[in-house]
DNA sequence: TCTGGGGTCCTAGGACCC
DNA sequence: TCTGGGGTCCTAGGACCC
């Protein structure tokens, strides 16, 4: 049957496309400042431990990349521009990108601020095979947003993936599927997404180092290296994957960390500096609806030793009260093993939705006071920005403790 | 002037329950 | 007195992604 035979080839289709915004946070900066353009312009920390997050196409050619040290980034441009970041504004500008791709293409999957997979498969008969989707969209980009983006097309996610990266900058690549194998081969196993620094490291040691080299070698030496990703991996380097879109899982941990020019000897000092960020999670769990059930707080001496330590609360919360509770006391527990901290960060994980939540009490007792606190200090956040507003005692390099608490029941009983 | 900050996922051991 | 296996939760660490 000739419609058969037309659904056959529709479903072969290179419809699963990736896009992704080129150098997505430089753009950003040199659209809203346009004085910018055709400089080696780079997103980063401007400290002694910055590193480069987004950096300009005239800044990649002359070497520098992201995730580079600011240092080496300032050694290869003496002319270098180092805008500091904007995540709010990274954000905004976020969801315009993806509320454009949803106004075209119904199956969206955003994976990351700057990216998202579609699936065109559906749009043909509204918009046309995949390449004239994909010109459609960057076109709109380019024209609504001022944005460079690349595209790539496959049949699958994986390969969709790798043809974007081949693709930039502000270009598309789509390949068809009798041509995917063929596309993949001389390319280097690293652009698998997964296949990390350690991973390339150990499959260079069995002599592997392209995907047509993969593909020579038994599963089960590669299985050796890559564990139990082996079949998934193997799968894409021979061309059948046909994976299409995922599902949008729901935030699973947020937090926040700080790495400081110089080093912090100072136990009180560390303390108050995790008593802050502890309110800022709080604030951030408020802010997108959430409370948590386990806070991690992170720590990193100067020679990159990292030690985690978690506590799981009794009730989910989204105070910043509980949170710098749980936080100062593993912090009190393990600071004899650290006397230099480069790094020190508050994660909440164990997400639950606010409302499904079940409810703290709130309106009694002394719980009242800090409930209203912390309301307050949301308002004001909000108005005058994160940054001025915070506990009295995280103001002064005082100790903060021992916490001021009358005598009597505990603050907030557990219920 | 050598390495950030936001995350996800996986593994593995021990506790605890049935 | 000796004994197992499965399931789940908690904790810690690590690889990886953008």
């Amino acid at each position: 049957m000739g419609t058969q035979h037309a659904e056959d080839r529709t479903e072969e289709l290179p419809g699963i496309l990736h896009l992704d915004m080129d150098a997505f946070f430089a753009s950003v900066e040199i659209r809203d400042d346009p004085s910018l353009q055709g400089k080696p312009v780079v997103v980063g920390g401007a400290g002694a431990r910055g590193v480069v997050a987004a950096a300009s196409y005239p800044a990649r050619t002359r070497g520098i990349r992201s995730a580079m040290p600011m240092a080496t980034a300032r050694r290869l441009a003496p002319d270098l521009i180092i805008v500091p970041g904007r995540m709010d504004r990274y954000r905004e500008v976020s969801a315009q990108v993806m509320a454009l791709l949803g106004d075209v293409v119904a199956e969206v999957e955003q994976i990351s601020v700057d990216e998202a997979f579609l699936d065109v498969r559906g749009a043909r008969r509204l918009f046309g095979p995949p390449d004239t989707i994909a010109a459609l969209l960057r076109h709109r980009i380019r024209a609504e947003l001022g944005l460079p983006s690349s595209v790539g097309g496959s049949v699958s996610r994986a390969v969709a993936k790798i043809a974007s990266a081949q693709a930039k900058p502000d270009g598309m690549l789509i390949i068809p599927a009798e041509d995917t194998a063929q596309f993949l081969a001389p390319l280097p196993v690293s652009v698998i997404s997964g296949v990390g620094p350690k991973a390339v490291a150990g499959l260079e040691r069995i002599g592997v180092r392209t995907i047509s080299q993969l593909r020579e070698v038994p599963a089960a030496t590669v299985a050796r290296v890559l564990g139990p990703r082996t079949p998934e991996v193997l799968r894409l380097a021979d061309g059948s994957d046909r994976t299409g879109l995922g599902h949008r899982t729901r935030d699973k941990s947020l937090g926040t960390e700080r790495t400081w020019d110089e080093d912090l000897t100072d136990p009180r000092e560390v303390r108050r500096r995790i008593t802050i960020m502890a309110d800022e999670v709080a604030h951030q769990l408020r802010r997108s609806g959430f409370v948590t059930r386990t806070v991690v707080l992170k720590l990193r001496s100067p020679d990159g030793t990292t030690l985690t330590r978690s506590s799981t609360l009794s009730q989910p919360t989204a105070s910043g009260e509980r949170l710098r509770e749980h936080v100062v006391a593993l912090w009190e527990r393990e600071q004899h093993r650290l006397h230099r901290i480069r790094l020190a960060g508050v994660r909440a994980t164990q997400l639950e939705p606010a409302d499904g939540a079940p409810v703290q009490q709130e309106l009694t007792g002394r719980s009242a006071g800090w409930q209203d606190l912390e309301a307050a200090m949301d308002r004001a956040r909000e108005r005058f920005g994160g940054a001025t507003v915070s506990r009295g005692s995280t103001l002064s390099s005082e100790p903060v403790g021992p916490r001021q608490t009358p005598p009597g029941p505990p603050p907030v009983p557990e219920l």
